[in-house]
RNA sequence: GCUGGUGUAGCUCAGUUGGUAGAGCAAUUGAUUUGUAAUCAAUAGGUCGUGGGUUCAAGUCCCUCCACCAGCUCCA
């Protein structure tokens, strides 16, 4: 007998080993047909995997992530198999499920178009129509590369070599004329329902820059034509929020060809958008005790050189003059770190400096490469709400906590905390031309900081040759309406630069000690920072937040005085109002305010006038009714007050 | 930087097989003084992203560069 354990709990018994798959139908006929892998002890299978013990067993549709998974993988193969019959020279790479579907890489040339894409659809199409029945078997390295070489798989290969230390045997999947090197899982079939081929670009082999480019086909698919259909639905809806798009339209920021790529202008709501987070921010770090700085945009070569800048980061770097020729060599700063550093040298320091919180609304410039552009979330000058602090290796894990907290506290209070993830980046052991310092150096850095973020019991992903040059950073990542991930704010321990520089303070026992160093955002950089709001709010920003908070909509010319009076009241509160005293119908006035996404308009005609009342408009809620003025601007003072506090 | 795509009036877009540019909204002017998402009319606005080439003739075909979009790489 052997006992499975379902998800709700309930014990099934079966008699001798079988498949998961006739496991599944003996469950129930509808769930085998809706099933497309099995979870077992914890592990994502097959249907095909035989069980022949004990186990906890959970049946995968595709409601679930991994059932999502295993569904696109199969149509990652299905297009693989179609692109294989229509151009049999292309040579395949790697076709994984990714968050919203699948994609497949392929070595052809020429590269695929948007043209192609139809063809390949129409092959797919016939394919899924087949049903063909999709088959596993291993077979040993050597073999396996045998048949990779006489399929002319060079791809394949390499991947398969990779394999032959593990000593396992190789899993292939078989679909009538398609086989491909795959671990698996699968679905039984090749009866994808609905599909969409949705873009093809260029990717790397094994996401090299040095490597080959190869072509890369993206894709989505699902059970039913109108779950398809929805997911397009809604990327297109998403689309709609783009800040690139939504910030250009509101006027919140444009670019000019001649200034050059991220280069933006912020329009006056842009910037005025940025000086309500920057002065946020600003008091926020006043409060918790940091000192206020102000250092240089640009420095000689010399500095840089000595923080390591010159080695790993010149590339990155406006450099003003050339080395060869001039007598002295300037570069606009790409971090804030080596010249905020130099106010701690100013003078000996004692522990009981210590700990030392800088902050500086800091302008950078960084020579970012000309494809990576992209509207206010990457550009090749930003500020950033920057900061370092200079500590006794005792206040290290404290000081850590307070930027993670004051982090999460700026998240919260701009509405993004439930959108972004954590990520401790780490060095990698095996490329250490990148990075500064010594191995034993950045064990101590990353024990270190894993060790606070354990005991913080923080939820975070691990990515591998993601640190810094100089330590390892806890980087707090948000998505974009595409689904692309940036970091939103960093937090860092330097143990390196630090040295470089020469930086000692007394310790009570009177000998020289090395500080540690945290350096740290946070609110990011403001440009990405309100690229991301901007997105979130679809362009309606909260009041405190908003560039324009009310705006004073005279029904005819007899309110003009009135309004005014209002805007100077509004205006005492300290908020950011406008009279609209355009000789236009108010039908027009309202919807163009409502277009701009203004918080609150007043609407002021003849009886508002006779009776001292407001008539407010709210861009969510529409007409609120005509209030007393007083009552009018409490409400909005309140909402105000509360949401900046 | 690389792959694919895009570039026509301030914005959104038309522009047939190459035959010297068009609409709506916005803008300006005039009329209208209007009550919760578009008042009416008139006017003006474009060396069709840039530079070159092919042609009797280029928005349309070819090349260069620039910018924008998605992806890769990179990154706050």
């Amino acid at each position: 007998m052997i006992k499975l354990t379902l998800k709700d709990g309930s014990i099934r018994e079966i008699e001798n080993a079988m498949s998961a798959a006739d496991i599944v139908k003996g469950i129930g006929a509808g769930l085998y047909k809706a099933a497309c892998s099995v979870k077992i002890n914890g592990t994502v299978c097959d249907l095909r995997t035989i069980i022949d013990s004990d186990c906890e067993f959970e049946v995968l549709t595709f409601d679930s992530i991994d059932g999502k998974k295993t569904y696109w993988h199969t149509a990652s193969h299905i297009l693989a198999q179609a692109v294989k019959r229509l151009y049999p020279n292309a040579k395949l790479a790697i076709g994984p499920a990714i968050d919203n579907g699948f994609y497949y890489d392929f070595d052809v040339e020429p590269a695929f178009t948007s043209d192609d894409l139809s063809k390949i659809e129409a092959e797919m199409k016939k394919i899924t129509k087949e049903a063909i029945e999709i088959s596993q078997f291993s077979l040993p390295v050597d073999e396996a590369v045998k048949m990779l070489e006489d399929m002319g798989e060079p791809y394949k290969v390499e991947l398969c070599k990779e394999h032959a230390d593990k000593g396992e045997a190789i899993s292939f999947y078989k679909q009538g004329d398609f086989t491909d090197l795959c671990a698996g899982p699968h679905l039984m079939n090749t009866a994808i329902k609905a599909f969409k081929l949705t873009a093809c670009t260029g990717a790397y082999w094994r996401g090299d820059a040095k490597s080959k480019q190869l072509s890369r086909i993206y894709g989505t698919a699902y059970p039913k034509a109108s779950e398809l259909e929805a997911y397009l639905a809604m990327v297109e809806e998403a689309k709609k929020r783009d800040h690139n798009k939504l910030g250009r339209e509101l006027e919140y920021f444009t670019t000019v060809d001649s200034i050059g790529q991220g280069l933006p202008i912020l329009l006056p709501k842009g910037a005025r958008v940025i000086q309500i987070l920057q002065r946020f921010v600003e008091d926020e770090e006043q409060r918790r005790g940091y000192l206020l700085t102000k250092t240089p945009l640009m420095a000689k070569s010399d500095l840089y050189k000595i923080s390591g800048h010159w080695d790993h980061y010149k590339d990155g770097m406006f450099v003003l003059g050339n080395e060869e020729t001039d007598k002295e060599v300037f570069a606009l700063r790409p971090m804030t770190c080596p010249f905020q550093y130099q106010v701690f040298l100013n003078r000996q320091r004692s522990y009981r400096d210590l700990p030392m919180r800088l902050g500086e609304t800091s302008t950078l410039f960084r020579n970012e490469e000309s494809g990576e552009m992209h509207g206010l979330i990457r550009v090749r000058q930003f500020t950033i709400s920057e900061g370092h602090l200079i500590l006794r290796p005792e206040q290290l894990e404290e000081e850590f906590k307070g930027c993670l907290e004051l982090a999460n506290f700026m998240l919260e209070k701009v509405g993004l905390k439930d959108d972004v993830s954590y990520r401790f980046s780490k060095w990698d052991p095996n490329n250490t031309a990148k990075y500064e310092g010594t191995a034993e150096q950045w064990d101590e850095a990353q024990d270190l900081m894993g060790n606070i973020l354990d005991n913080l019991g923080l939820d975070y992903e691990i990515g591998i040759d993601e640190a810094a040059f100089y330590g390892p950073k806890l980087d707090i990542q948000i998505k974009n309406v595409h689904g692309k991930e940036d970091t939103l704010i960093t937090i860092q321990i330097d143990m390196l630069l630090a040295e470089k520089f020469g930086m000692e303070y007394i310790d009570t026992d009177g000998t020289k000690r090395k500080p540690y160093i945290i350096h740290r955002t946070s609110l990011g950089c403001y440009e990405r920072t309100l690229a991301l709001i901007i997105e979130k709010f679809a362009g309606a920003l909260p009041l405190w937040l908003a560039p324009e908070q009310v705006r004073i909509l005279p029904v005819t010319d007899r309110a003009l005085d009135y309004s005014y009076d209002l805007l100077k009241k509004l205006e005492g509160l300290g908020l950011r109002a406008e009279v609209d005293g355009r000789n236009e119908g108010i039908g027009y006035k309202i919807r163009q305010a409502q277009l701009e996404k203004v918080p609150y308009f007043f609407i002021i005609g003849d009886k508002e006038v006779a009776e001292n009342t407001i008539s407010l408009r709210s861009r969510k809620e529409g007409d609120l009714g005509a209030m007393a003025i007083d009552d009018v601007m409490a409400k909005i003072d309140l909402e105000n007050k509360t949401q900046a506090l």
